[in-house]
DNA sequence: CTGAAAGCGCTAACAA
DNA sequence: TTGTTAGCGCTTTCAG
């Protein structure tokens, strides 16, 4: 592929091949008429400028990277497309790199990305884990990062969040309010700060409305269907039954409401179920699910418009932005007509 | 961020920089010695090759667009990540745009991603549209295309497709063996080739089995589950429901079910119901979904071997990969035990 | 307002 | 086996 470059428009033109710069630079001065001449003839050659070569010169790319734990998934999916919708306007290109989960390759990603000089990268880690040191240290050195969503309360950065203790909460009380007197909780991996927060507004639900310790239980679950089946199977077997569950996911909720449907004790009316971070299949199950939607694509702007401003000004302060979610109740949690 | 150059090494070394470079591509003759020598002080001064100048002077850049149509979907997540594993391990970075089915998006995406230089583009279109012409003429010039999924039979390039037709056949035939006698396709946008594919296949499957044009009819729904629910409404408010409804994928294919359960219509006794591009829910649903898997991860795969086979020879042929899906029978569409 | 020239960090002939 | 040199396409300072 043969391009067009700024010297094929100087000598067409017979002009130096600095004004052409400046044509497609305004900062500079240059008189009206050779701009437009210039543009115009550009146009026409089929010229556009060599991106490789402004990022060589400017030693800024305009690459952002962007690490998620998965992308076989709803939530991650929209806090890309929030991200993208901020970023692609302001000229800049996303580099997209998936960890599975694994804090190993979530590391090797960062290093990748800052090879690959991008200007600022954009985190959502897969746990808690050993890496946040030497993200703190590149944080130092001054790459710009902000950290989206399962990040250790201590962390000093500018960081995205959802106020997942008091989702926690409400999703409990709910399920209290609506007569369910033994809660057990299908928690996920407490190696992961947002589950721990959901599992603070849990118990924080029973403190308040004073239901001693051996009314709730927390099950330290993965996030996956089989996960959840095995649980439930030997709750079942054990004859440890709960009035209800609330579950790390809408996965899991599911599998769980199809595991109790198997041995023939109905959701809601036995048990009540309640999900978390919605999925389009929520409201198509049967029950239909009750769920907590996380604004997954607010989530992604906020998190690229903390990076420009970081990018915009080295010494901007580090600041935490918390969201609201929102518990929506369907049948699957509700023994009273809705 | 200040990096460290070949320059600084050289000087450090008092040899050339022209030496540094040499150690650092292994096809130029360099003694051991001193490869091993800037080597190892390379590592010392935490050198790494700048990815830009390199791509500057080789006119190469090692990325590759990917355009898909949209990623809330599992699908072309995993097709992603199939085409992730053959790219990256080969050093090539993938820059990923969304097209949100929109044909003028995605036209943009490709300009886009040309002007920042990649390497070559897989394109999953959208639908037929009018920029397939715009993308031809982009191949002749020189840059290397691989399509996949929903592309026109018509297209002279390399591309990777499922056996939609055959797919379509057998999900059909299933349903009329399992008993279901008439039978209405909920088909989804007929400007998509996969589509168009799959009526095929069904259209045969009565052939086949002497079963009159009465029996069967398409219905061109959309892919969004609230599209189903009003068509499913719709028959049921005509009187017109089918003994079974083949669906364009599983979103769809779950509120049909949900709708028919609503008025007390039993899934597969009454109906039957069999969806596609088979989603985690579909065994976690009730009951549980029939549907038919694509090998997602393998077209991502063979897509990015097939770029890569461009890219590394201009003259080399196009080629159509077909690969075959699965169909995954399960509760919601047998009326015998199994 | 415009041109000349240096340089971004690297590769790849060509010499030596 | 190594050094020299000329770019890749663009920005940006300095003269004019």
């Amino acid at each position: 592929m043969q391009y067009v470059t700024i010297i094929d428009i100087a000598k067409k033109l017979n002009i130096s091949k600095s004004s052409v710069s400046r044509a497609f630079n305004n900062k500079y001065d240059i008189k009206k008429e050779t701009r437009e001449l210039i543009l115009k003839t550009a146009k026409e050659m089929g010229y556009f400028p060599n991106p490789i070569a402004k990022k060589l010169c400017q030693k800024k790319t305009f690459n952002i990277g962007v690490i998620i734990p998965e992308f076989i998934n709803d939530f991650h999916a929209e806090i890309i497309i929030g991200i993208q919708r901020i970023l692609n306007p302001k000229g800049y290109q996303v580099l997209l790199m998936q960890s599975d989960n694994n804090p190993d390759v979530e590391l090797n990603n960062v290093k990748t990305l800052i090879q690959n000089m991008v200007d600022g990268l954009i985190i959502a880690p897969c746990s808690d884990n050993g890496n946040m040191e030497y993200y703190l240290k590149e944080l130092q050195k001054g790459c710009p990062i902000v950290f989206v969503n399962r990040i250790p309360e201590s962390l000093n950065a500018t960081k995205i969040i959802c106020d997942d203790e008091k989702l926690g909460f409400f999703a409990t009380e709910h399920l209290i309010r609506e007569g369910y007197a033994k809660i057990y909780m299908l928690s996920g991996p407490t190696n992961i700060s947002v589950i721990r927060n959901r599992i603070k507004g849990f118990k924080q639900a029973f403190r308040k409305h004073k239901i001693p310790k051996e009314q709730y239980q927390i099950i330290e679950t993965g996030l996956l269907a089989h996960e959840a089946v095995e649980v439930v199977e030997d709750l079942i077997y054990k004859q440890d039954l709960p009035d209800a569950f609330f579950c790390s996911n809408d996965l899991v909720a599911m599998a769980a409401i199809k595991t109790l449907k198997k041995h023939n004790i109905k959701v809601p009316q036995d048990i009540g179920v309640i999900g978390f971070s919605e999925t389009q299949m929520a409201r198509l199950y049967d029950p239909q699910l009750s769920s907590v939607r996380q604004p997954t694509y607010e989530m992604g702007e906020k998190a690229a418009e903390q990076l420009i401003r970081h990018l915009e000004d080295d010494k901007a302060e580090y600041k935490t932005i918390v969201l609201n979610g929102l518990l929506n109740i369907r049948e699957s949690s509700t023994r009273t007509i809705i």
